[in-house]
DNA sequence: TGCGTGATGGTACTGGGTCTCGGCCCCGCG
DNA sequence: CGCGGGGCCGAGACCCAGTACCATCACGCA
Protein backbone atom coordinates (compact mmCIF):
# COMPACT_ATOMS: atom_id res chain seq x y z
CA UNK A 1 0.00 0.00 0.00
CA UNK A 2 0.97 3.21 -0.89
CA UNK A 3 2.82 5.59 2.24
CA UNK A 4 1.52 8.70 2.91
CA UNK A 5 5.37 9.93 1.91
CA UNK A 6 5.09 7.79 -1.17
CA UNK A 7 2.11 9.92 -2.73
CA UNK A 8 4.04 13.05 -2.05
CA UNK A 9 6.69 11.85 -3.82
CA UNK A 10 4.68 11.11 -6.69
CA UNK A 11 2.50 13.92 -7.06
CA UNK A 12 5.87 15.94 -7.32
CA UNK A 13 6.60 13.22 -10.24
CA UNK A 14 9.96 11.79 -8.52
CA UNK A 15 10.81 8.07 -9.87
CA UNK A 16 9.81 5.67 -7.19
CA UNK A 17 11.87 2.64 -6.53
CA UNK A 18 11.86 -0.01 -4.17
CA UNK A 19 14.04 1.72 -1.24
CA UNK A 20 12.66 5.31 -1.78
CA UNK A 21 9.25 2.94 -0.88
CA UNK A 22 10.79 1.70 2.21
CA UNK A 23 12.09 5.03 3.21
CA UNK A 24 8.72 6.78 2.18
CA UNK A 25 6.97 4.34 4.78
CA UNK A 26 9.94 4.49 7.70
CA UNK A 27 9.01 8.48 7.21
CA UNK A 28 4.98 7.91 6.91
CA UNK A 29 5.39 6.47 10.72
CA UNK A 30 8.23 8.75 12.04
CA UNK A 31 6.85 10.20 15.64
CA UNK A 32 10.01 12.04 16.43
CA UNK A 33 12.84 13.39 14.91
CA UNK A 34 15.30 10.71 13.77
CA UNK A 35 18.80 11.04 12.54
CA UNK A 36 20.09 9.80 9.42
CA UNK A 37 21.66 6.96 11.24
CA UNK A 38 18.46 6.04 12.51
CA UNK A 39 16.33 6.21 9.42
CA UNK A 40 19.04 4.11 8.16
CA UNK A 41 18.56 1.61 10.82
CA UNK A 42 14.78 1.49 10.80
CA UNK A 43 15.27 1.23 6.97
CA UNK A 44 17.14 -1.53 7.09
CA UNK A 45 14.66 -3.05 9.10
CA UNK A 46 12.77 -3.82 6.87
CA UNK A 47 14.78 -4.03 3.88
CA UNK A 48 18.20 -5.22 4.72
CA UNK A 49 19.60 -4.33 0.96
CA UNK A 50 19.57 -0.43 1.41
CA UNK A 51 22.49 1.69 1.63
CA UNK A 52 23.34 4.68 4.21
CA UNK A 53 24.32 6.67 1.20
CA UNK A 54 21.19 6.04 -0.73
CA UNK A 55 19.40 7.30 2.80
CA UNK A 56 21.46 10.56 2.89
CA UNK A 57 20.31 10.97 -1.01
CA UNK A 58 16.84 10.62 -0.13
CA UNK A 59 16.42 12.70 2.91
CA UNK A 60 18.23 15.52 0.73
CA UNK A 61 16.44 15.11 -2.74
CA UNK A 62 12.55 15.06 -0.41
CA UNK A 63 14.14 18.26 1.78
CA UNK A 64 14.88 19.71 -1.33
CA UNK A 65 11.03 18.84 -2.73
CA UNK A 66 10.06 20.29 0.52
CA UNK A 67 8.58 16.93 1.83
CA UNK A 68 10.84 16.42 4.75
CA UNK A 69 12.61 19.07 7.04
CA UNK A 70 16.19 19.41 8.30
CA UNK A 71 16.68 20.26 11.97
CA UNK A 72 19.76 20.81 13.90
CA UNK A 73 19.22 20.83 17.78
CA UNK A 74 22.81 20.48 18.66
CA UNK A 75 25.16 17.43 18.93
CA UNK A 76 26.49 17.70 14.88
CA UNK A 77 24.07 15.38 12.97
CA UNK A 78 21.42 16.52 11.01
CA UNK A 79 17.45 14.96 12.13
CA UNK A 80 14.63 15.15 9.58
CA UNK A 81 10.88 15.59 10.21
CA UNK A 82 7.94 15.33 7.48
CA UNK A 83 6.49 18.66 6.66
CA UNK A 84 3.64 19.88 8.56
CA UNK A 85 0.90 22.38 7.42
CA UNK A 86 1.31 24.38 10.65
CA UNK A 87 4.73 25.83 11.52
CA UNK A 88 5.79 24.44 14.67
CA UNK A 89 8.92 25.28 16.96
CA UNK A 90 10.86 22.78 19.70
CA UNK A 91 11.49 22.79 23.35
CA UNK A 92 14.63 20.79 23.73
CA UNK A 93 15.46 19.24 27.36
CA UNK A 94 18.94 19.71 27.58
CA UNK A 95 19.61 17.11 29.70
CA UNK A 96 17.74 14.24 27.94
CA UNK A 97 17.86 15.65 24.57
CA UNK A 98 14.15 14.94 24.19
CA UNK A 99 12.47 17.01 21.71
CA UNK A 100 8.99 19.12 22.95
CA UNK A 101 6.66 20.51 20.11
CA UNK A 102 5.34 23.65 20.09
CA UNK A 103 2.80 26.02 17.96
CA UNK A 104 2.74 29.79 18.61
CA UNK A 105 0.71 32.00 16.01
CA UNK A 106 1.21 34.88 17.89
CA UNK A 107 5.20 34.49 17.42
CA UNK A 108 4.39 33.68 13.48
CA UNK A 109 2.91 37.27 12.99
CA UNK A 110 5.15 39.11 15.32
CA UNK A 111 8.05 37.63 13.21
CA UNK A 112 6.35 38.12 9.93
CA UNK A 113 5.67 41.77 11.07
CA UNK A 114 9.57 41.86 12.24
CA UNK A 115 10.96 41.14 9.16
CA UNK A 116 8.78 42.63 7.09
CA UNK A 117 9.60 46.30 9.20
CA UNK A 118 13.70 45.40 8.36
CA UNK A 119 12.62 45.51 4.50
CA UNK A 120 12.62 41.71 4.42
CA UNK A 121 10.18 38.89 3.46
CA UNK A 122 10.40 35.68 5.82
CA UNK A 123 11.27 32.82 4.06
CA UNK A 124 11.93 30.81 7.12
CA UNK A 125 12.28 30.41 11.09
CA UNK A 126 14.25 28.74 13.36
CA UNK A 127 13.05 28.94 17.00
CA UNK A 128 14.70 26.49 19.23
CA UNK A 129 14.16 26.97 23.30
CA UNK A 130 16.92 25.19 25.32
CA UNK A 131 16.04 24.64 28.71
CA UNK A 132 15.86 22.52 31.84
CA UNK A 133 12.79 20.33 33.91
CA UNK A 134 11.62 23.14 36.22
CA UNK A 135 12.12 22.13 39.68
CA UNK A 136 9.42 22.56 42.25
CA UNK A 137 10.69 24.66 45.37
CA UNK A 138 11.26 21.30 47.41
CA UNK A 139 14.31 20.01 45.55
CA UNK A 140 15.50 23.32 43.93
CA UNK A 141 19.24 23.65 45.17
CA UNK A 142 19.91 26.19 48.27
CA UNK A 143 17.95 29.45 46.25
CA UNK A 144 19.66 32.43 47.33
CA UNK A 145 22.10 30.79 48.90
CA UNK A 146 24.40 31.38 46.01
CA UNK A 147 24.85 32.55 43.27
CA UNK A 148 23.11 30.91 40.63
CA UNK A 149 25.61 29.02 38.30
CA UNK A 150 26.01 30.64 34.98
CA UNK A 151 23.78 28.35 32.96
CA UNK A 152 25.30 26.54 30.68
CA UNK A 153 24.97 27.28 26.98
CA UNK A 154 22.97 24.57 24.56
CA UNK A 155 25.07 21.57 24.28
CA UNK A 156 28.30 21.58 22.31
CA UNK A 157 28.86 19.13 18.66
CA UNK A 158 31.07 16.58 20.09
CA UNK A 159 33.03 15.60 17.20
CA UNK B 1 47.33 48.06 25.44
CA UNK B 2 44.61 45.62 27.11
CA UNK B 3 41.90 44.72 25.00
CA UNK B 4 37.86 44.67 25.94
CA UNK B 5 38.02 40.72 25.84
CA UNK B 6 41.46 40.32 27.46
CA UNK B 7 40.90 42.09 30.66
CA UNK B 8 37.14 39.53 30.70
CA UNK B 9 39.79 36.89 30.85
CA UNK B 10 42.16 38.18 33.48
CA UNK B 11 38.88 38.38 35.15
CA UNK B 12 38.15 35.01 35.31
CA UNK B 13 41.76 33.97 35.89
CA UNK B 14 43.00 32.53 32.48
CA UNK B 15 46.92 32.28 31.82
CA UNK B 16 47.22 35.26 29.04
CA UNK B 17 49.64 34.26 26.28
CA UNK B 18 50.67 36.41 23.39
CA UNK B 19 48.49 34.35 21.12
CA UNK B 20 45.50 34.70 23.74
CA UNK B 21 46.43 38.53 23.78
CA UNK B 22 46.40 38.79 19.89
CA UNK B 23 42.50 36.72 19.57
CA UNK B 24 41.04 38.60 22.48
CA UNK B 25 42.17 42.12 20.39
CA UNK B 26 41.06 41.03 17.27
CA UNK B 27 37.43 39.77 19.03
CA UNK B 28 37.36 42.93 21.06
CA UNK B 29 37.39 44.73 17.11
CA UNK B 30 34.58 42.42 15.62
CA UNK B 31 31.49 43.94 14.79
CA UNK B 32 30.17 41.27 12.56
CA UNK B 33 30.21 37.03 12.96
CA UNK B 34 33.29 35.83 11.64
CA UNK B 35 34.15 31.96 11.60
CA UNK B 36 37.68 30.50 12.83
CA UNK B 37 39.04 30.52 9.79
CA UNK B 38 38.26 34.65 9.66
CA UNK B 39 39.27 35.06 12.77
CA UNK B 40 42.20 33.39 12.27
CA UNK B 41 43.21 35.40 9.02
CA UNK B 42 42.64 38.60 11.38
CA UNK B 43 44.49 37.20 13.92
CA UNK B 44 47.67 35.98 11.40
CA UNK B 45 47.78 39.57 10.27
CA UNK B 46 48.88 40.80 13.88
CA UNK B 47 51.34 37.84 14.80
CA UNK B 48 52.24 35.35 12.01
CA UNK B 49 53.31 32.74 14.28
CA UNK B 50 49.68 31.60 15.55
CA UNK B 51 48.26 28.57 14.54
CA UNK B 52 44.90 27.40 13.68
CA UNK B 53 44.50 25.23 16.37
CA UNK B 54 45.53 27.83 19.23
CA UNK B 55 42.54 29.79 17.27
CA UNK B 56 40.12 26.90 17.74
CA UNK B 57 41.53 26.02 21.29
CA UNK B 58 40.72 29.88 22.08
CA UNK B 59 37.59 30.58 21.13
CA UNK B 60 36.43 26.74 22.70
CA UNK B 61 37.79 28.47 25.82
CA UNK B 62 35.96 31.46 25.54
CA UNK B 63 32.44 30.14 24.76
CA UNK B 64 33.11 27.99 28.36
CA UNK B 65 33.68 31.06 30.05
CA UNK B 66 30.59 32.81 28.36
CA UNK B 67 32.92 35.17 26.84
CA UNK B 68 32.03 34.20 23.41
CA UNK B 69 28.84 33.31 21.65
CA UNK B 70 28.96 30.58 19.17
CA UNK B 71 26.54 30.57 15.92
CA UNK B 72 25.38 28.36 13.19
CA UNK B 73 23.34 30.48 10.57
CA UNK B 74 23.78 27.86 8.08
CA UNK B 75 26.92 26.60 5.75
CA UNK B 76 28.46 24.28 7.61
CA UNK B 77 31.19 26.78 9.90
CA UNK B 78 30.43 28.18 13.59
CA UNK B 79 30.69 31.57 13.49
CA UNK B 80 31.47 33.83 16.89
CA UNK B 81 30.27 36.86 18.33
CA UNK B 82 31.51 38.16 22.14
CA UNK B 83 28.92 37.67 24.08
CA UNK B 84 26.95 40.92 24.98
CA UNK B 85 24.79 42.40 27.71
CA UNK B 86 21.25 41.90 25.70
CA UNK B 87 20.06 39.34 24.26
CA UNK B 88 18.99 39.37 20.82
CA UNK B 89 18.79 36.94 17.92
CA UNK B 90 19.70 37.33 14.06
CA UNK B 91 17.93 37.76 10.86
CA UNK B 92 19.92 36.37 8.17
CA UNK B 93 19.58 37.36 4.24
CA UNK B 94 19.90 34.01 2.50
CA UNK B 95 20.69 35.82 -1.05
CA UNK B 96 23.85 37.65 0.66
CA UNK B 97 24.63 35.91 3.74
CA UNK B 98 24.62 39.20 5.70
CA UNK B 99 23.38 39.12 9.01
CA UNK B 100 20.87 41.82 10.44
CA UNK B 101 20.66 41.70 14.63
CA UNK B 102 17.78 42.67 16.53
CA UNK B 103 16.20 42.59 19.97
CA UNK B 104 12.72 41.84 21.18
CA UNK B 105 11.91 41.93 24.49
CA UNK B 106 8.54 40.69 24.19
CA UNK B 107 9.64 38.05 22.74
CA UNK B 108 11.73 37.24 25.62
CA UNK B 109 8.84 37.72 28.03
CA UNK B 110 6.91 35.33 25.91
CA UNK B 111 9.45 32.33 25.49
CA UNK B 112 10.29 32.53 29.43
CA UNK B 113 6.90 32.37 29.66
CA UNK B 114 5.97 29.43 27.50
CA UNK B 115 8.75 27.54 28.68
CA UNK B 116 7.64 28.22 32.37
CA UNK B 117 4.04 27.11 31.25
CA UNK B 118 5.57 23.74 29.64
CA UNK B 119 7.61 22.76 33.33
CA UNK B 120 10.98 24.11 32.18
CA UNK B 121 13.44 26.98 33.11
CA UNK B 122 14.77 28.49 29.55
CA UNK B 123 18.26 27.95 29.23
CA UNK B 124 19.14 29.83 25.82
CA UNK B 125 16.75 30.79 23.17
CA UNK B 126 18.12 30.03 19.15
CA UNK B 127 15.90 32.50 17.09
CA UNK B 128 16.76 33.07 13.22
CA UNK B 129 15.00 34.67 10.58
CA UNK B 130 16.08 33.80 7.32
CA UNK B 131 14.62 36.07 4.94
CA UNK B 132 15.39 37.61 1.72
CA UNK B 133 15.12 41.52 0.47
CA UNK B 134 11.77 42.67 0.01
CA UNK B 135 10.83 44.04 -3.69
CA UNK B 136 8.84 47.07 -3.80
CA UNK B 137 5.44 46.38 -5.66
CA UNK B 138 7.20 47.58 -9.00
CA UNK B 139 9.80 44.47 -9.53
CA UNK B 140 7.74 42.21 -8.21
CA UNK B 141 7.90 39.23 -10.55
CA UNK B 142 4.12 38.91 -12.52
CA UNK B 143 2.20 39.27 -9.24
CA UNK B 144 -0.39 36.57 -9.35
CA UNK B 145 0.36 35.34 -12.57
CA UNK B 146 2.12 32.14 -12.14
CA UNK B 147 1.84 29.99 -8.97
CA UNK B 148 4.53 31.13 -6.10
CA UNK B 149 7.66 29.37 -6.67
CA UNK B 150 8.00 26.98 -3.28
CA UNK B 151 10.03 29.36 -1.02
CA UNK B 152 13.61 27.96 -0.91
CA UNK B 153 14.83 26.58 2.35
CA UNK B 154 17.41 27.97 4.25
CA UNK B 155 21.16 27.51 2.64
CA UNK B 156 22.64 23.83 3.54
CA UNK B 157 25.85 23.36 4.41
CA UNK B 158 28.02 22.23 1.43
CA UNK B 159 30.20 19.87 2.62
C1' DT C 1 67.01 33.92 36.70
C1' DG C 2 65.27 29.02 37.25
C1' DC C 3 61.21 25.85 37.35
C1' DG C 4 56.99 23.52 36.67
C1' DT C 5 52.69 23.63 34.63
C1' DG C 6 49.97 24.47 31.15
C1' DA C 7 49.77 26.50 26.26
C1' DT C 8 51.37 26.12 21.42
C1' DG C 9 52.37 24.17 16.52
C1' DG C 10 52.10 20.84 13.43
C1' DT C 11 49.79 17.20 12.05
C1' DA C 12 47.22 12.94 12.29
C1' DC C 13 42.79 11.68 13.20
C1' DT C 14 37.47 11.68 13.67
C1' DG C 15 33.02 11.54 11.92
C1' DG C 16 29.07 13.47 9.41
C1' DG C 17 28.14 14.02 4.92
C1' DT C 18 29.07 14.00 -0.34
C1' DC C 19 30.99 12.30 -4.72
C1' DT C 20 32.38 8.75 -7.95
C1' DC C 21 31.75 4.96 -10.77
C1' DG C 22 30.52 0.55 -12.41
C1' DG C 23 26.46 -2.00 -12.52
C1' DC C 24 21.43 -2.47 -12.00
C1' DC C 25 16.52 -1.26 -12.11
C1' DC C 26 12.41 1.21 -13.71
C1' DC C 27 9.63 2.34 -17.45
C1' DG C 28 8.31 3.69 -22.15
C1' DC C 29 8.25 1.96 -26.77
C1' DG C 30 7.84 -1.24 -30.36
C1' DC D 1 7.41 -9.47 -24.11
C1' DG D 2 12.07 -7.80 -25.18
C1' DC D 3 14.93 -3.77 -25.62
C1' DG D 4 17.26 0.46 -24.53
C1' DG D 5 18.73 4.13 -21.86
C1' DG D 6 18.53 7.36 -18.26
C1' DG D 7 18.27 7.55 -13.66
C1' DC D 8 19.21 5.12 -9.26
C1' DC D 9 21.92 1.99 -6.19
C1' DG D 10 25.96 0.14 -3.26
C1' DA D 11 30.51 0.42 -1.78
C1' DG D 12 33.98 2.97 -0.72
C1' DA D 13 37.03 6.99 -1.57
C1' DC D 14 36.95 11.50 -0.50
C1' DC D 15 36.00 16.15 1.83
C1' DC D 16 36.31 19.21 5.58
C1' DA D 17 35.27 21.41 10.18
C1' DG D 18 36.83 20.47 14.36
C1' DT D 19 39.64 17.66 17.95
C1' DA D 20 43.52 14.87 19.92
C1' DC D 21 48.17 14.01 20.36
C1' DC D 22 52.79 15.06 21.64
C1' DA D 23 57.20 17.23 21.70
C1' DT D 24 58.51 21.81 22.61
C1' DC D 25 57.93 26.40 24.46
C1' DA D 26 56.89 30.26 27.50
C1' DC D 27 54.06 32.37 31.27
C1' DG D 28 53.95 33.36 35.99
C1' DC D 29 55.87 32.85 40.32
C1' DA D 30 59.54 32.71 43.48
Amino acid sequence: MESRIERLCVERGLKMTGQRRVIAKVLSDVGDHPDVEELYRRAAALDARISIATVYRTVRLLEEQGILERRDFGGGRARYEPSESGRHYHLIDIETGKVIEFEDAEHDRLMQALALRLGFDLVSVRLELFARKHLGPKERPGAKARAAPKAQPEPRATR
